[in-house]
DNA sequence: CGCCGGACCTGTGGGC
DNA sequence: TGCCCACAGGTCCGGC
């Protein structure tokens, strides 16, 4: 499910509401899902919601954080009292209320909030870790820079992407090693916005390309936050409220209509086994 | 090390 | 209507 914008969003709300917090209840119902000793949660209190790629990081006053991978279809949901967040509206994809079936954790606060984790598909989870250790976790450890890092010039970014010379340009983008963050859809979009053909390996593009493809990611991914992020089947951010992001998607899922700028038909093929969609006289 | 296919899960939607 | 297959915002692992 979600990508950098989809987690982007979750992330500020839960640091709206549950910075402060004193957790006093941890309830899980698949025990692979979550890693770590669950005791440890008790009675600490939210320090700070913090993310890196699609991960979720919730700092815990006792030296402890919680990572959180969504995956494919996982979901966050925070319920309080207040009329604002999750109300138990029915949700996709299940088109019920939570918790229901596919809600494996529940999180209960001292202000008797919840914060429900939902995954249908159950490739999610939650890890319990010291905070120290976070950033030494592998799969941290070797993702590559955010792409909103300011140190992450074009320079930069095109001497990172001559190393990978004969990948494909589409592949690459999902490589969390070579940027984080950045999923399915949003490569989908920068690809179709920079005019680049997605099978192309890496060494086959022009510096204008990669110029281009640097300024459309940023901008794509700046777009998907802007529009809280991609409803395209599942997603809901953490008060149960889907995105806009897909009403600007002009690729993703459109295989047969008429591309918006030239009117040829949008194609799908699969490279490395994902969806990959775009406009065959456009990108090239 | 690089690349690829399959695995992990459950549900939906389209075609016949 | 029902069945079967393709497909789904993501990693991760084993094999070549």
């Amino acid at each position: 499910m979600p990508e950098l914008p989809e987690v982007e969003t979750i992330k500020r709300q839960l640091g709206e509401v549950l910075v402060g917090l004193t957790i006093t209840d941890f309830w899980l119902d698949t025990p692979k899902m979550v890693i770590g000793k669950s005791e440890e949660l008790i009675k600490t209190k939210v320090v700070e919601v913090r993310r890196r790629a699609k991960l979720i990081e919730i700092d815990l006053n006792n030296g402890r954080t919680v990572l959180i991978h969504l995956k494919m279809t996982g979901q966050l949901l925070y319920q309080d009292n207040s009329s604002k967040t999750y109300q138990d509206k029915p949700l996709p994809p299940l088109k019920k209320s939570t918790p229901n079936k596919s809600t494996h954790v529940i999180f209960t606060f001292d202000n008797g909030a919840k914060l429900y984790f939902n995954d249908l598909r159950k490739f999610g989870y939650i890890k319990i870790l010291p905070t120290n250790d976070v950033e030494h976790t592998r799969i941290l450890s070797e993702f590559g820079p955010e792409p909103f890092d300011p140190d992450l010039t074009l320079e930069n970014f095109i001497t990172r992407l001559k190393k990978r010379k004969t990948m494909k340009i589409k592949q690459l983008l999902l490589d969390q090693k070579f940027l984080a963050g950045v999923g399915n859809i949003y490569a989908n979009e920068a690809l179709f916005k920079a005019n680049i053909d997605p099978r192309k390996k890496v060494a086959e593009l022009s510096e204008e390309q990669m110029k281009e493809l640097f300024k459309q990611v940023k901008n794509v991914l700046e777009v998907g936050i802007k529009a809280g992020g991609a409803s395209d089947q599942t997603y809901v951010n953490a008060f149960g409220e889907k995105g806009k992001f897909m009403d600007y998607a002009v690729v993703y899922r459109r295989k047969g209509k008429p591309c918006e700028t030239c009117g040829a038909k949008i194609e799908r093929i699969a490279l490395g086994g994902r969806g990959t969609f775009f406009c065959p006289k456009c990108q090239l």
